[in-house]
DNA sequence: TAAGAGGAGTTAC
DNA sequence: GTAACTCCTCTTA
């Protein structure tokens, strides 16, 4: 959530009342699920940004300022774009002078499949400080849905802004502050909506970067909107905008919308820092929770009257309506309330139940990541090396409760590829949406980087190979249909069949995780087949080609 | 022709 | 010992 705020628009410029105004910034579906898959990478962000919320004018285009930041402090690029709103749909448009300009891949390597787990809005909770810091972040696209039918509002973000402090001189200091982020981001093929580009422009950001930001015109839009039509929404979705503190506080680095659209791979390393300290801030918070309640940090251990406890008090905490029959809707306990999928918490509580699920997915991961980061500092004071139990032994807690497990090294995948295989990093786009969604689900047991606070595991590479098995490391994939939907995705995720879609590229993925250049989708195939007798895949019913089915307990 | 199936030896851990 | 790799032959769609 922070990183939008990196989107600077000016806000004497909007595009015209027929021009689309939906510029949906999707940051994440959901944790541990149902992945979105736009049809392309900008319909990602079209999904869940409203550029209703953003100042406007009725001027023909909006020019919108995304300030690149490279790794080296300076020069940093500015990166203006324009809506053409003469145009029926909304367009961005672009051009790369420089290679720190990025940009997306092209939209026939951005079409998974249809997802089968359909997108489904988002309550718009009060901010609390974890849902500022954190839950918009890696909810962001959920929290944002709400907000889809406010395109013709025109509010602006500042005017109606409940955030007082959104001034020049926050712009400015946090354009100065910010240190710069890497050069990533860098492809060549463009978006099948910069087809008709124009008018992108790469600058470099030099100390007089304010001055591509109209201060003054904002400020005069903001009291201008303030008199005018203003309408209490977008609440949340404008305080996340607005809110620079978390990001000033830990001096974080800001990611240009290109990052996005140019790949999880190339951002995860931006991500990583912002995802330990929301999770930090997440774990701070549940504690605080559990104190209070007298329960356990994990929601598995939890009683039912600890389930009802936890449910009315996070109900309690978005302002949520009480339900009456709370205790008899969820009669689980914890371990059976963290199994329910969004849907069911919706089906029971059509106007929480999103909320309660999705804080649930907090609780957990901030759980699991505690829990990790503790068995793992444990083993490091007894010089055992953190094995990935979650992973490799357990597959029905890790794959069922916590998704994210395997996805960590999906994204090593996609940076390996970004460093080694330029074919297959273009043949697997990634949009925002996975990006903060798999960081923050591989977050809690999967190592991560030098940046990252926890200890890698043997399940991700180490030295000449990896621990993970084949069936696992095709979970991982499948659960990252954003990223690798071209390559391999559900058929029928209830039932564990799946279709790889791309036989070479799976091969060529799963002999890099493995570190077998030779491999191909013949040995492959030989290994899943092995897997027949084991019980753990099985050819489906009706036997097509590269259809596989997982078999239980491997697959939920 | 590519994929599926399976036998059998080898390799890495 | 186990999982996966590798090579092979044969079958199938």
């Amino acid at each position: 959530m922070e990183y939008e705020k990196i989107l600077y628009m000016s806000n004497n410029e909007m595009p015209p009342a027929n021009a689309p105004q939906q510029l949906q910034f999707k940051l994440g579906a959901a944790v541990t699920h149902q992945f979105l898959a736009p049809s392309d990478q900008y319909s990602a962000y079209a999904d869940n940004f409203d550029l209703s919320l953003l100042p406007y004018s009725q001027e023909a285009s909006i020019p919108t300022t995304v300030y690149q930041y490279n790794a080296s402090p300076a020069p940093q690029i500015k990166i203006e774009s324009a809506w053409d709103c003469l145009q029926e749909s909304q367009i961005i448009k672009q051009e790369q002078p420089t290679a720190a300009v990025s940009c997306a891949t092209s939209s026939n390597q951005l079409i998974p499949p249809p997802p089968a787990y359909p997108y489904s809005a988002y309550p718009s909770p009060q901010s609390s400080p974890l849902q500022s810091e954190f839950a918009s972040f890696a909810y962001g696209g959920k929290y944002n849905a709400g907000y889809d039918s406010l395109s013709s509002s025109r509010t602006s973000l500042y005017a109606s802004s409940p955030c007082p402090s959104l001034d020049a001189t926050c712009i400015k200091q946090e354009l100065h502050i910010l240190p710069p982020s890497p050069p990533e981001s860098n492809c060549e093929t463009p978006s099948p909506r910069s087809a008709t580009s124009e008018s992108i422009k790469a600058e470099p950001l030099d100390a007089d970067v304010e001055s591509f930001i109209d201060l003054n015109a904002l400020l005069q839009q903001q009291q201008h909107h303030q008199q005018s039509d203003i309408k209490p929404d977008h609440q949340l979705l404008r305080e996340c905008l607005e809110d620079t503190t978390f990001q000033r506080k830990h001096n974080l680095k800001p990611l240009a919308l290109e990052s996005f659209i140019g790949g999880l791979a190339e951002v995860r390393g931006d991500f990583e820092p912002v995802i330990s300290l929301a999770l930090e801030h997440a774990k701070r918070e549940a504690d605080a929770i559990c104190a209070q309640l007298h329960i356990s940090q994990d929601p598995n251990a939890w009683s039912p009257a600890q389930v009802h406890a936890w449910l009315r008090s996070t109900l309690a905490q978005f302002k949520l309506p009480q339900a009456v029959d709370l205790e008899l809707l969820f009669s689980e306990n914890g371990a059976a309330l963290a199994l329910l999928s969004e849907e069911e918490f919706v089906r029971r509580l059509p106007q929480s139940g999103s909320t309660l699920h999705a804080q649930l997915e907090i609780w957990k991961m901030a759980y699991a990541d505690s829990s990790y980061q503790t068995a793992g500092s444990q083993m490091e004071a007894s010089g055992i090396q953190a094995e990935p139990t979650a992973v490799t032994t357990a597959p029905q807690e890790t794959a069922e409760m916590w998704p994210g497990n395997y996805q960590l090294q999906n994204m090593d995948e996609c940076n390996e590829d970004s460093e080694e295989d330029e074919e297959l990093e273009t043949a697997a786009p990634v949009n925002a949406g996975s990006g903060i969604s798999q960081a923050l689900s591989v977050r809690s047991n999967s190592g991560g980087s030098s940046q990252m606070p926890v200890k890698r595991t043997s399940g991700s590479r180490a030295g000449g190979g990896s621990h993970i098995h084949l069936w696992q490391f095709l979970k991982e994939l499948l659960a990252a249909p954003q990223v690798n939907g071209t390559a391999i995705r559900w058929i029928d995720r209830s039932k564990g069949i799946f279709k790889i879609e791309d036989s070479v590229r799976v091969a060529k993925l799963w002999g890099r995780r493995k570190n077998r250049p030779a491999m191909n989708y013949d040995k492959l195939s030989r290994s899943i087949r092995q897997y027949y007798k084991k019980g753990i895949m099985k050819k489906t019913e009706r036997s097509q080609r590269l259809v596989y089915q997982f078999c239980q307990p491997y697959h939920q």
